[in-house]
RNA sequence: GCCCGGGUGGCGGAACGGUAUACGCAGAGCACUUAAAAUGCUUUUCCCGUAAGGGAGUGUGGGUUCGAGUCCCACCCCGGGCACCA
């Protein structure tokens, strides 16, 4: 079975042993066994025409050792891999070429199907699942209807950036410099009809969820700042001219209410307007015109300058009855809170910045602790200079105030949240198409009347006043794919390019079946038709990746995105591994979908990833992050063809700390790579047949049969612990020790390419072969260590005088503390630090150190 | 500015509060070889010393402790993320 080849041939062995695990479909996972189940998910990585970067392969190798460690272990393991195939750089290139991006994706699936399946991945392969595939995201759409249905799903005017010279919408990542990436030219903010998921009415529990998980604390806090709760207070401040009504505000400070002295609305606020009187008209138009026009990173250039006019108008602090100006500035954002502040200068740091430049009051409201007067001042102390309120600490008043003024009918204790609803289309081809249509109100009141599961309210959009209602395709309409066009160039009016085919987009539509003719063509008969216009945006990237985890469980089924006998029996992955740039939107969405999904009752359990991790950068030689324009990118085939997969994995690992960041060194791979070859040494000649040195019977000398038992307990843990780094130097020490040995028992080389097998899977596989071993290493179970194999008979006890390393003594693992003593004192360097001063105090660390102190 | 990580030999990095620098790379020397490669052995934190030995040493300064890379306080530097969020 195994090659016949005389030197460490990786070449010859690697694509052998892959094969091999191919035809005998050595890693197939099997819904429902009766063994414990173990799920590691890699984040499926998107297939771009470059080619496998270094960093997949980093998490994807501690990926696999896991799951060949756990199978060793007598797990029913599963171990995945699929293809997160929609997105913009297919569409640029389709877009460039005039070829299908399908066509691209294809080609780059291919290529990245055969790099993957060259690093010995134990994947299984009867998994694979393509977000691109109709098979596939029929039941993203289906899930995408769940939301809809829940109401979870609505269509609203979202700014989206324009460039009028490509007549397109661009992606942030399309836009360098505040200019289009292609030919650099300008963008504005134009707004656009968008679909939007209310992912805010899952705030709470996004919160809430985060404290049951396994990750990392950063990831965790990353989170919790992006969804960003705030307890406060929404206040309603009266405004002078009793027609324009209240201003709604949002404060976490309501204790500081005495010491608001102005007010301010955000210049896209909607009373602006109202507020503006005529003398100040222009000055206000100017204004807002100026913040409209300011790109992102102008306002970010501009972070420190604040700037603003005042409206003319003025409104009544309600706790005092002061009459208090507001202004129009462009340091508060329509997009938190109401749009609207209450300015409290004294305590707050913009605002003292605003106050100071406009010469507005900055009364104290709050006492620091040390009586300092610096302002302004943001920390805790007691409330002061405002009446009834004087003396208590801020959050008594906090609570005081609130309840005070919510008796009056003019504030409400709220919780407020950075997190905004999520915008969910997107005008391109390369994506899901929305199952959904465009009909009359009358239509939709037809078609809504045998039906139960459409949103409580319906999703309508109004244009040029006619509304128009959302109205979701039959479930037997699934998949609905995307029609061939004529071009991939955007439509020019901001629509995708599926509006230029009408035959697609103007149809008649059987309600029931989903059945669907042109418009163009005369109405087919029967009673269920009705005129309808197709949805022409697209899903985003994020959609298909926001479920991917479940498919896997499930992939064929073609009756639900996966069957409840294995959402059972799987329930999710028990380990995710992937990189930390999806801390927030990726992780922060799935888990969105996933408590759709589970408060629908369709999984078990509220949060989808239990356990995550993620492995750190790998940067270039250089110690800079990898990029083509810096030529410091590494191409895992090259490695592979220099020095297999095998050394390569192996380097990955060794490297450093899998989390770490750190920089490549193509002189380290030959380090691990020659302890690869002294393995294959101490098991073969250079014959190529069974070394002499392995015996069939004898023991190890007691030290090196410690060691070996050492190193089986140790590289488990580290697996176990994602350690890997470790686990391999350890193995590097056991060889080393073997290698010393003048003859080395069959059995614990065996052991040890059990261990190696989850690193080295390849050289493990041949030599356990060659060794006159049965079936695959695969199949062998994990080593055992006896534990009685790890003490020691004699240990080596460290001797401090005053806590200063001054020699060591060996002697037997049970002897007393007076016996170490006593050998201690022998101990001629000791007994000249001592210097026969009397042994105040003795410390003893069983099997480790004395410490004398004298 | 805020929030996270980090600062250990020439380099990547090890180190339950208990011998700092495991393992690997790189360097030096030796053996094998006609030679080279490969391989094996020895050696390499710094300072003083021929040596034996002694002293210093984990970004800086303090502290806790018999004992600190590890815990606490302050500071410096590097990396990453977020940023007018009321």
């Amino acid at each position: 079975m195994a090659t016949n080849c005389k030197d460490y041939d990786f070449l010859q062995i690697e694509p052998h042993w892959q094969s091999f695990w191919e035809k005998t479909k050595a890693f197939k996972a099997e819904n429902g066994s009766a063994k414990p189940k173990y799920y590691v998910l890699d984040m499926f990585p998107y297939p771009s025409g470059t080619g496998l970067h270094i960093g997949h392969p980093e998490g994807y190798t501690a990926t696999d050792i896991l799951a060949r460690y756990k199978r060793a272990k007598g797990f029913n393991v599963l171990h995945p891999i699929g293809w997160d195939a929609f997105g913009l750089p297919a569409e640029q290139h389709a877009v460039k070429t005039g070829t299908h991006p399908a066509t691209n994706t294809q080609n780059n699936i291919v290529n990245f199907r055969r790099q993957i399946k060259s690093l010995g991945f134990s994947y299984d392969w009867d998994r694979e699942v393509d977000t691109t595939d109709p098979k596939y995201f029929r039941w993203t759409q289906w899930i995408f209807l769940q939301l809809f249905k829940q109401g979870l799903a609505y269509v609203d005017e979202r700014p989206v950036w324009w460039c009028p010279e490509l007549r397109t919408v661009l992606a942030n990542e399309e836009i360098v410099d505040g200019k289009s990436e292609v030919g650099g030219f300008p963008v504005e903010r134009r707004n656009l009809r968008q679909w939007v998921l209310r992912i805010t009415a899952y705030a709470e529990q996004l919160i809430d969820g985060l404290k049951g998980v396994d990750w990392p604390d950063s990831t965790k806090r990353m989170q919790e700042a992006w969804i960003g709760r705030s307890e406060g207070a929404e206040v309603h401040f009266k405004l002078e001219d009793p027609k324009l009504g209240d201003l709604k505000i949002f404060t976490t400070r309501p204790d500081t209410l005495f010491g608001c002295t102005y007010m301010v609305v955000a210049p896209e606020h909607p009373l602006v307007d109202a507020l503006t009187v005529p003398e100040q008209r222009e000055a206000v138009k100017a204004y807002r015109f100026k913040a409209a026009s300011k790109s992102d990173l102008e306002r970010t250039d501009l972070a420190k300058d604040k700037s603003g006019v005042f409206s003319g108008s003025y409104a009544i602090n309600p706790v005092n009855g002061a009459r208090i100006p507001v202004w129009v500035a462009d340091y508060v954002l329509m997009g938190y809170g109401t749009g609207a502040i209450m300015a409290v200068p004294a305590h707050d740091e913009r605002d003292w910045e605003f106050a100071q430049l406009y010469n507005l009051p900055t009364p104290r409201v709050i006492a620091a602790p040390d009586d300092s007067d610096k302002l302004p001042y943001i920390g805790d102390g007691k409330v002061i200079n405002s009446p009834g309120y004087d003396g208590l600490s801020w959050p008594e008043a906090k609570k005081k105030i609130t309840a005070d003024l919510a008796a009056k009918g003019v504030a409400k204790g709220t919780v407020n949240y950075k997190l905004r609803d999520w915008l969910f289309s997107r005008q391109r081809y390369w994506g899901e198409p929305f199952p959904i249509v465009w009909v009359t109100e009358a239509d939709y009141g037809c078609a809504a009347a045998g039906r139960k599961d459409l949103p409580a309210h319906p999703v309508t959009f109004a244009e040029k006043g006619v509304t128009h209602y959302a109205l979701p395709l039959p479930d037997a309409a699934l998949p609905l794919v995307l029609p061939a066009v004529q071009s991939y160039l955007p439509s020019g009016n901001g629509e995708s390019p599926l509006a230029h085919e009408t035959a697609w987009l103007e149809i008649w539509l059987d309600t029931v079946t989903g059945a669907a003719s042109p418009a163009s063509s005369p109405k087919p008969a029967g009673e269920n038709w009705i005129r309808a216009r197709r949805e022409t945006n697209t899903m985003p990237q994020w959609a298909g990746s926001c479920w991917y985890y479940l498919r896997f469980l499930d992939p064929q089924n073609s009756l639900a995105f996966a069957s409840p006998e294995a959402l059972k029996y799987w329930v999710g992955p028990d380990l995710y591994v992937g990189g930390a740039e999806h801390s927030v939107l990726h992780l922060l969405y799935a888990r969105f979908w996933h408590k759709v999904l589970f408060d629908l009752g369709l999984v078990a359990e509220p949060e989808p990833f239990k356990k995550l991790f993620h492995q750190g950068i790998i940067l270039g030689e250089d110690g800079v992050k990898m990029s083509k324009s810096r030529g410091n990118v590494v191409n895992p085939d090259d490695i592979i063809r220099g020095y297999g997969t095998d050394s390569l994995r192996l380097y990955l690992m060794f490297l450093g700390p899998l989390e770490a960041m750190k920089p490549w060194n193509t002189k380290g791979i030959e380090g691990v790579h020659r302890f690869l070859k002294k393995i294959w040494r101490e098991c073969l000649t250079e014959e190529g047949t069974v070394n002499p040195r392995l015996t069939a019977t004898g023991a190890l000398a007691p030290d090196t049969e410690k060691l070996l038992h050492e190193t089986i307990k140790k590289v488990g843990d580290d697996i176990e612990g994602l350690r890997f780094n470790t686990a391999i130097s350890q193995m590097m020490i056991l060889m080393n020790a073997l290698q010393k040995e003048p003859a080395v028992p069959r059995a614990a080389m065996l052991d040890l390419l059990c261990l190696l097998a989850p690193f080295a899977p390849h050289m493990a596989e041949e030599l356990w072969a060659r060794l006159g071993q049965n079936g695959s290493i695969m199949n062998a179970d994990w080593p055992v260590f006896d534990a009685g194999k790890l003490v020691a008979t004699t240990i080596t006890i460290v001797i401090q005088v005053n806590g200063k390393h001054r020699g060591d003594v060996t002697a037997d693992a049970g002897a007393s503390e007076a016996e170490l003593v006593q050998l201690a004192l022998a101990n001629p360097k000791v007994a000249q630090h001592i210097a026969g001063q009397p042994i105040k105090r003795t410390i003893h660390v069983k099997g480790r150190l004395i410490n004398l102190l004298v």
